[in-house]
DNA sequence: TTTAATATTGAAAACGATTTCAAATAGAAT
DNA sequence: ATTCTATTTGAAATCGTTTTCAATATTAAA
């Protein structure tokens, strides 16, 4: 491997001037530091990220550690993050994993962006305490060097809940995710206490569990219908959109019509929804957005300033023909 | 930043001594094994990655380098590359870039996957010629240290065009996406050759040209609808299943018929496809096998074995309502 | 010329780990 | 007690940078 010392011999300076050359500093002349990129170029130096790290105490690594790539969601919160850190002259690394990773915990990374329910909360701390600046986007978690950039679920579900009110519904159901979800949690929550804001009170047996995805969807309303028979909500509030539409092919799988026999509302507003047949009524998260604001609410805490709350996410209802 | 020398201090024993028993060297008896590892646990060391590599001349990181995070076709490639790069004790980083990458060039990584058309041919080989092995998935590169795991375009293409002329379509355009796409030209070009094959010449006036994107897809087939009137192909075929589905849109809003008047096809097989109205014929590609086999070929030359061919990638024509 | 000021450069010490090689210790055999 | 072997440990070199501090070369002024 060519290295710097290469370089400074075959320009014949030493290896400070190399180096001082290469980063552009003025203190080396013109003449030098063309000698030394003349040099670099020729024997194709390419610097070693592992020793500068090292050397400086920092990366300008940012990373984002999911608990997976999968389902359509992420990917435009994914930009978002990349547009505010690579503008800041920061490299962003995306990274999945079932625990604790060791991109993060091996400091490789200045700053973390966490969405990862696998992750412990304890780990999340220490390394906070330790100084390493955190965005958590999947739960409310505190310290000095942490700062929560979280959807408004409550709200959105409240809002929900309102417009579904508003339009007759009295008994209304829902389908949740999977329970480890705050996300997902948080929507039931909010749905349950605007429905008691509205002295209705709601009924376990209309609480179904499926898994977020459109197929888990499909499969307990599925097992729903075949259970309640003609007992059913006139309305169902779906944790998010790819359920929802899962539901709405159980329904009409069932020879029932999606909104007249039951109207089904999603949580995400993802692309798929406005192209359903029926087109789907949902909340609509602005997951750029997202991503943009928890970057650089992250910035903003690696620029040294920690005295500040992360801009607030709006939401917003989108009524459109399945409720 | 507590590090090996305040563990071995906090033990009673030497840096050296410390390094091996956290590493659970044989050397270390289990006395003092125990004794540093309590004292790391105590103090709360976590090891320095970049040390470790820089010493190690090693990081067991793969990275997957892309264009750009957009797109709901990506998701599951990148599952299938985790999964298998999980497996084998490496971890994954996932990077965007508009050209080179930090961590591609200043070896953060010890190999790499490559799905990124910004990225020039001479930068990676260059690479590969100092063994870093590459996996390129949009497009063919030769080196010794290097593979190409790429899409069976061009017979997707051609078995698209023979179902098309069996069902009697004589006159058949195309919607390309961007130029700089391996993928889209070469399905551009195994369709043009195709047709060459059943002496029928492609009109170059039935070509118009999108973005991979929804949007453009149906941008650009309003105008063509506007521009050609009645003198129209019976079928086209899109690069991929977003500028098809944009394209239908197109021509519904037009009062025409999918698939009676102009049948569309496309390819991918992405999800929103089968729940289109109508349901779209496409090519189904095997996007997580892509990526699984594509990491397990890289996995092999870290391996040090380079005498192989990955295994091939097969498509299949999925025939729903649309064409 | 000599001196002072400034512009350049270089030697060497970090950064935090791993690993080689030699030394010390313990235990067993004579 | 002495020697030998096996086990366990430690000192120091190394990885490739950056950066401090001191030294040298250059220029301008006296």
């Amino acid at each position: 491997m060519v290295n710097l010392k290469d370089v400074a011999k075959r320009a014949g300076v030493s290896v400070s001037t190399a180096s001082y050359s290469i980063n552009g500093s003025t203190l080396i002349s013109d003449d030098t530091k063309k000698k030394v990129l003349d040099a670099a170029k020729e024997i194709g130096y390419r610097p070693n990220g592992m020793a500068k790290n090292l050397k400086k105490q920092k990366t300008n690594i940012i990373g984002l550690f999911l608990s997976g790539f999968s389902g359509p969601f992420f990917t435009e919160m994914m930009e978002g993050i990349q547009d505010v850190v690579m503008s800041k002259g920061y490299e962003l690394v995306v990274c999945a994993s079932a625990d604790r990773h060791r991109l993060l915990v091996e400091s490789y990374v200045d700053g973390a962006i966490i969405l990862n329910y696998h992750m412990e909360d304890h780990l999340l701390e220490s390394l906070a305490n330790e100084k390493l600046p955190i965005i958590m986007l999947d739960r409310e978690l505190k310290g000095p060097y942490i700062k929560n950039v979280l959807l408004p679920n409550k709200k959105g579900s409240a809002m929900m809940v309102n417009y579904l009110i508003s339009k007759g519904h009295k008994r209304i159901g829902f389908i949740a995710g999977s329970i480890e979800s705050y996300d997902g949690e948080s929507r039931l929550e909010g749905f349950i206490k605007e429905l008691n804001n509205h002295n209705i009170s709601f009924l376990e047996q209309d609480l179904l569990r499926a898994e977020f995805t459109e197929l888990s969807g499909h499969y307990q309303m599925s097992s729903y219908l075949e259970k309640m028979g003609n007992d059913l909500p006139t309305a169902m509030v779906c944790a998010n959109d790819e359920m929802a539409l899962g539901a709405i092919r159980a329904i009409q799988e069932n020879g029932l019509n999606v909104p007249d026999d039951i109207a089904i509302v999603g949580f995400d507003d993802i692309y798929a929804s406005q192209n359903n047949n029926p087109p789907l009524t949902t909340i609509k998260v602005p997951r750029k957005q997202w991503g943009t604001i928890a970057a650089q609410s992250l910035l903003q805490m690696l620029d040294n300033q920690f005295d500040f709350e992360p801009e607030q996410i709006l939401v917003e209802l989108i009524s459109r023909t399945s409720g």
